[in-house]
DNA sequence: ACCATTGTTGATCGTGCGATCAACAAGAGA
DNA sequence: TCTCTTGTTGATCGCACGATCAACAATGGT
């Protein structure tokens, strides 16, 4: 029987090795939080002494933010592609808000709302936070002026009106991390709250009862 | 030169001292946030040994949850106290949207911030959360159906109305924690968008220009 | 003036953290 | 086959945490 205490981990090149790295970090943050991303933690997990995990990062406050920027520009790059695919900006601002609000990324959230906590003492998360932030806000600003030119929208500043939604987006994710019961239809509700902030048709940007 | 070694803490009664715990406690949270509750941290803005902390909380979780819930509930009932001096619900939420998103109370925000992601690893902290979530939640609910009782509102379902507006103002204060550039009018935002889902006419919730 | 009560101390234990580094060993090139 | 490069180890340091508890000392009742 030796299940699994294993001697010592094969040799691999480094760009190998940091890919690990990376990766396992991820897939604890996700699982655990980023307040569990330790030395000790991630090298545990790819089989490897945490002497190292330091060696293959400057310092754990780097590895954090990188992982964070990790995670979350993912997922602002997989739903900026399904945008992409949709005609009207009516119909991307209803995916954008329905997507965002089925509860089925809410590992990310967490990863978010901790962010927000941690970047107080950490500042390379705290720029990470920041740089993400605006890469969201752009995503939402770039709908939104579509709309306007289209006319499918009408907003004076388009900027201000994507912070605003995507502040909403937010809280109401950061809401179902807590409280995951008591509201079902958050979608709908913040579609219509939203058609008021951007002037669009009341009803164009509730979700349709499955085509 | 004796500075303020100070040899040992008078002798107080229990009472007296408890409140000096959770009173240094709260303001420790409000400056630094709940993950600097530390034994140690209590115990030299008190004066004091660290046992004696300890000796005067089960636990530290439950100074924690305890501090959190203390903070919030007193913000929860200042802005209750101001809301039952508005004659109209109008008026009422108006206040609420703008109050709350005045940018007067970010420690308090923080706060909020922290216990969610807290609240993952200290239960009786989660149990605070949803406790303090749903007393706001009450208040919203309130206003929203004394505004459909008037007639002012036309809401179907209060309870989902009032949860959904309190995670957008949660998002957007959470946001101004984070980035507190950018967006300036974010209140007439709100209130546009608020407008839209509790079915008040356009206009009648956006804050006056100081009357 | 004495003493029993009790508020208070501070050292101590075990744990976990980031960081460091001399020593080791696997593997490629000669 | 030998050697040298370099990926890897694991012990170690200093620190901070929560918790515990025997010893101490201030105080009020007698």
């Amino acid at each position: 029987m030796s299940s699994t205490p294993q001697k010592r981990a094969v040799r691999k090149s480094p760009a190998e090795r940091a890919a690990e790295i990376t990766e396992a970090a991820r897939e604890i943050a996700l699982e655990t939080g980023l307040t569990a991303l330790t030395l000790r933690n991630v090298a545990a997990r790819v089989g490897v002494a945490s002497g190292l995990v330091a060696h293959y990062q400057p310092n754990m406050e780097a590895l954090v933010s990188s992982t964070f920027a990790t995670i979350v520009a993912a997922e602002t790059q997989e739903i900026a592609g399904l945008l992409s695919q949709l005609p009207t900006p009516s119909e991307r601002l209803s995916l954008l808000v329905d997507t965002l609000l089925d509860n089925s990324r809410l590992d990310v959230t967490a990863i978010w709302v901790e962010a927000w906590t941690l970047g107080r003492r950490n500042e390379a998360l705290a720029a990470s936070v920041r740089e993400q932030m605006d890469a969201w806000q752009k995503v939402f600003q770039g709908v939104v002026e579509d709309g306007n030119a289209t006319g499918a929208f009408n907003v004076s500043d388009a900027a201000a009106v994507a912070w605003q939604i995507l502040g909403m987006v937010d809280g109401l994710n950061a809401q179902a991390l807590v409280r995951w019961d008591g509201v079902n239809d958050r979608g709908s509700h913040l579609a219509r709250a939203v058609e008021g902030m951007v002037g669009a048709a009341p009803g164009s940007l509730v979700a349709k009862p499955a085509q």
